[in-house]
DNA sequence: ATAATTGTTGAGTCATCGCTCAAGAAAGAC
DNA sequence: GTCTTTCTTGAGCGATGACTCAACAATTAT
């Protein structure tokens, strides 16, 4: 939820709309812009920024390293995405509505059970987090774990969506256990640091190498803590 | 095994001599020495060191921080341990020999069962992880995620140790399932592989502020796996 | 046309990075 | 004492970090 914030003391100018106020329209409304229109395409360059903080994580990342993937200049990239501080939360914010990094919202919403969101969760994570298309494991999990203490609040914003995953997941499980679902005994918010703990962990497996089958195995097998 | 190695071209004259070669003396022999003695004691500064890569990581601890934390200048660091990386090494190495760092060789050795052998150490590394004592979860784990492409090595030296474990893992559980105590379809890769995962998900969980009881909830579940 | 607006460019800012070195200080050897 | 060896010190090295800015280019508005 937190806008941009300059790290300097800066008066602000950066991050001109980019792609945040959308409101209700979905897709860029054909509206002719003003001045000298840009040079490149922005999808396009979020998504190299994307593949880079995904593998590099946020600090080892150089903003050196964005403008070369991103085929543009640094003065081009402040004006377009404000600081490199700002450019990673919009990839973040990108990154949790693509199909990569919501597949677990998603399963949640579409499978009526929670056994089966879980179990498909779980078996998903074990196809997307080593598949090559992309650098291997999750984005929030991975890209800021080691960062310098000024880049502390990088690591509270990705630590804040994964505690706020948990909580959905526990919400999930109280909610099955009410169903009838789960036993009365069950404990949701065991079970949610259980599934966490599990994925989390897959995440480093598979940028330890895991291959895909590898991870469906110790999906299989976690499923059967299950009660 | 790899020593001190420099990385600019120098002609390698760091790391004289340390705590690699100790031969069969376990502890420091009261050999006096030669020349102006150490003004720093080596081993608390090596534990400072630990705590700050413990913490931040490889790439976000600067040797600034190094020096101010160890108590000593630029010049007695690189005089007494070589290089940053080469003190990562030998942090390592220690943390290796350390009680925190052992606690799952020495479970696997104590124990007469694959069984009892797992459940201790899930149960350990969920008391340990989160201990207030020292930074949270495992250096191996953690310390080297995100690293910039020139420190590649780091990430490797530390992803070698988490599938040196995997493969120990994988070699205890092949032996319970010769032994009878897992039954004859067990897979032991799989189990080990499931293991791991569990474990390296529980130190990113207790570096996400889980606590010790969120921890051990979360290990009786990931036993209730067990074949 | 001219003005206004927006984007690009290339050179450049200051801070910090890992690391080095000559000079001096503290010990044993002689 | 003097010599040799080892360690500490403080200044400083080149490279790279994130970031800025004046000048120029390309578009719409009038």
């Amino acid at each position: 939820m937190s806008e941009a914030q300059q790290t300097t003391g800066t008066p602000a100018k950066a991050a001109p709309e980019g792609a945040a106020p959308a409101d209700t329209a979905p897709d860029t409304p054909p509206r002719p812009r003003r001045g000298r229109p840009p040079a490149f395409d922005r999808a396009e360059a979020l998504a190299a920024a994307t593949r880079l903080f995904w593998q590099l994580g946020y600090d080892a990342t150089s903003v050196s390293d964005l403008t070369t993937a991103m085929g543009i200049r640094p003065g081009s990239l402040y004006a377009a995405f404000g600081d490199k501080r700002s450019l990673f939360e919009e990839v973040v914010r990108q990154y949790g509505r693509s199909p990569v990094g919501a597949f677990a919202t998603v399963a949640l919403a579409e499978e009526p059970t929670a056994y089966g969101a879980f179990a498909r969760i779980l078996r998903e994570a074990a196809a997307i987090y080593p598949d090559p298309s992309h650098p291997a494991g999750c984005l929030v999990i991975s890209a800021a774990t080691n960062v310098a203490p000024q880049d502390a609040g990088v690591q509270e914003l990705l630590r804040e969506l994964r505690n706020a995953n948990l909580r959905t997941f526990e919400a999930r499980l109280h909610q099955a256990r009410q169903d009838g679902e789960l036993p009365p005994d069950a404990d949701p918010k065991a079970l949610a640091g259980y599934l966490g703990t599990v994925i989390q962990g897959m995440s480093q497996q598979a940028r330890d190498g895991a291959t895909a089958a590898d991870l469906a195995r110790t999906a299989e097998l976690a499923l059967r803590a299950w009660p």
